[in-house]
DNA sequence: TACGCCAAACGTACGTTGTACGTACGATCG
DNA sequence: CGATCGTACGTACAACGTACGTTTGGCGTA
């Protein structure tokens, strides 16, 4: 009582589901921006009525948490197991970034609504994973777990931002030296933009000061290398 | 050229200008939200007709930029300047967490339209100051800064996202064992949401680390205290 | 085989949105 | 006193999200 695809000829209309029309978003914001993200593109995207779309989906919201999810499910971590948990959890942040990398216009939906499905749990869950076999108690982990996630969200969204500042601001020296010196001190450094070793050096630094907490009595961090 | 308020008598009509719209468009969001923002409601709230307002604003996402520098320039931090520069990053950071108390609904708008204006640039200021102040390089302060910046723009982002979704989750033990043993184990403490406590505590493992940065080659770290 | 049923695709229609454009009016300046 | 200009206003339009009623095609049952 669902599994019927025009029978036995297979591909005359692919069907309408719900996986389809979020992968249709995500390409079309992908290609057009978020803010041409409309349920009449998305039909037209599909050549179907607009409102066949709301057969598979209750509404744009929902269409939008649906996007998150398909982004942050596309995060991929299974690196080497036999890894010390610093590297694991270096792996889980970079994760979110990669995928941060290939869908950079859908991250300003995936920053904004947060998606609420198992599949967001995915991560917490790994997280929690690490800092549990690094030896933290139950209260430790939960906020380890929170900061990395803050750095891992704030890092995006700083970095989206700054690109789109950098496109409107091309007066740099037309800021007030009196108000501004360090500003504008640092201007060439503010300019350069590496943000693959911005990110690296606060992760690092990041995970130093998480290595130099207090584990859970009685555990050998020796052993948990 | 620019100065009539209908001469001499005052306030017949309060006179429309740019920061009578952002502060009616603030006040507008924080009542009805962020999704009830629409120029005609803006417009209603300062009792004129709505093409007036493209008068002083070329239009909505120019209002929307001034939403956020309005914000963050309701950022205070004139901290103790006799406090140790680690002191005075902790009362940054924590300014902008408090404006992000005073402005909750404002804060989706914050994160996602960086404001470029110079009032913008105020605490990007004052954080490079800091860093120069504890003795770090040009290169290194930045890094700083930057860290920073994305733990604050993090903190409050993962916050929303978290309170939003809880309004949704309520079936916790809905969860697959098999798959989110971490997340059940640490339910209640998830669960929990001590926002202040866990943002001190990452406020603090970031600051530690970067104390235990190398400053900058001749400086008297003990002086700087 | 014939029939009825139901999920799913469709089309129409309504209210709301952002804003382009033309008009009206009061103050300022020559 | 007439010209000019900045500002407020009103109308108008295209595009939006979506509520609602209609059509249709494939399946289970008789």
């Amino acid at each position: 009582m669902a599994k019927s695809v025009t029978s036995g000829t297979a591909e005359a209309r692919p069907v309408l589901t719900r996986a389809r029309i979020v992968a249709a978003a995500v390409r079309l914001i992908e290609r057009d921006g978020a803010k041409a993200l409309s349920m009449r593109a998305v039909a037209a995207e599909l050549g179907v009525a607009v409102m066949s779309l709301y057969n598979h989906v209750p509404g744009k919201d929902a269409l939008l948490r649906g996007v998150a999810e398909h982004v942050v499910a596309g995060m991929d971590f299974d690196g080497a197991a036999e890894a010390s948990w610093a590297d694991r959890a270096r792996a889980l942040v970079r994760a979110f970034r990669t995928v941060a990398h290939d869908y950079p216009r859908c991250m300003t939906i995936v920053l904004t609504h947060r998606a609420d499905g198992s599949i967001a749990l995915r991560p917490a869950e790994r997280a929690l994973a690490i800092a549990a076999e690094a030896g933290f108690d139950s209260v430790t982990a939960v906020r380890v777990t929170r900061v990395l996630m803050a750095y891992a969200l704030g890092t995006q969204l700083r970095e989206v931002g700054m690109t789109k500042a950098l496109d409107r601001l091309t007066d740099f020296t037309a800021l007030d030296p009196a108000e501004f010196p360090h500003v504008l001190a640092s201007a060439d450094e503010l300019a350069r933009n590496d943000s693959e070793a911005d990110f690296e050096f606060g992760l690092d630094l990041l995970l130093a000061a998480v290595e130099a907490l207090p584990r859970r009595p009685g555990f050998d961090q020796a052993s948990a290398r």
